[in-house]
DNA sequence: ACGGAAACCTGGACGC
DNA sequence: TGCGTCCAGGTTTCCG
């Protein structure tokens, strides 16, 4: 489920409790999780790599949460359902996928729709998914030049391409949604035919959008003891993401779903031009 | 090369 | 209560 925001907070919360401990085990409790297709196997077993290593330090790239080792790195993707959850010595372990052994405790890849990944990488360029991420909203380098040039030459519509990992990295169908909402572009629009004017604006959205996202996720932060964690920015910041029938509070107009590559979108007619 | 649709999984919400 | 259907904040793969 978690997009830029979120993986970047899950970051930034869980490096504490694990940066420069060292892994005493890994247990892979449902296979599932370390599979790319399905009749991999090797997966699976080079995950037993990262025991006996130290962490070095966690980070994120798109939606891709990074455990950096000091040999070899562990790539999670929590796709819809996927999450964390730590366990210190006293509790037993709940429905954990893939769990990590710590001296202080074990952390868990918990997903109980088991379309979260988890690989282990002698570099994270090796996974394709990673080596193939576009533009990230939340570095220097992100601009409304850079955004033109992604969106220049495609027919496609624009919030598809926002979406497009090989595009732009981290962004999905809730931020996204609120990118185009706050920059009052339409989302059907094609790429191509937006103005420097409007591809400027809609850079600054993004940006703003994603840094007010993640702000709001660590505050509070994660709190990975409790199983039942979840974010709760979404439904709170949302303006138009799952508001069919509703009023914009812009403008006053109702609040349309449409269907866009297979998933909804959900825009504003009165002012989402 | 590009774009659209289906596949991958499971649980929860909703209607009858 | 039970059952069917639809939906889900994602990615990869297949097909035209």
């Amino acid at each position: 489920m978690p997009e830029l925001p979120e993986v970047e907070a899950i970051a930034r919360t869980i490096e504490p409790l694990i940066a420069g401990r060292r892994i005493l085990a890994t247990r892979l409790l449902h296979p599932i999780v370390a599979r790319n297709s399905p009749c991999d196997t090797d997966g699976p077993l080079s995950l037993a790599n990262a025991r006996a290593r130290k962490v070095i330090g966690v980070c994120r790239r798109g939606k891709y949460l990074l455990i950096e080792l000091d040999r070899g790195w562990l790539a999670y993707h929590f796709r819809l359902s996927g999450q964390f959850v730590w366990y210190d010595r006293r509790r037993p372990l709940g429905h954990v996928d893939f769990a990590l052994d710590f001296p202080s405790g074990t952390l868990g890849f918990v997903d109980e729709r088991h379309l979260g990944r988890v690989r282990w990488l002698d570099r994270p360029e090796d996974l394709p998914g990673i080596a193939r991420l576009g533009l990230d909203p939340l570095s220097r380098d992100f601009s409304g030049e850079r955004l033109a040039g992604v969106l220049r030459g495609s027919r496609r519509p624009v919030k598809l391409v926002l979406m497009d990992q090989e595009k732009i990295a981290g962004l999905g169908n809730i931020w996204t949604a609120e990118s185009l909402w706050q920059a009052r572009i339409d989302p059907r629009r094609r790429a191509e035919t937006l103005s420097g004017r409007e591809t400027r604006d809609l850079a600054r959205s993004v940006a703003r959008v994603v840094r007010r996202a993640l702000k709001s996720c660590l505050d509070p932060a994660p709190d990975f003891r409790n199983p039942e964690w979840w974010f709760e920015n979404g439904d709170k910041m949302a303006r138009v993401y799952a508001r069919e029938g509703r009023r914009c509070g812009r403008c006053g107009a109702v609040i349309r779903r449409v269907e866009q590559g297979g998933r909804s979108t959900y825009f504003c007619p009165g002012c989402q031009r």
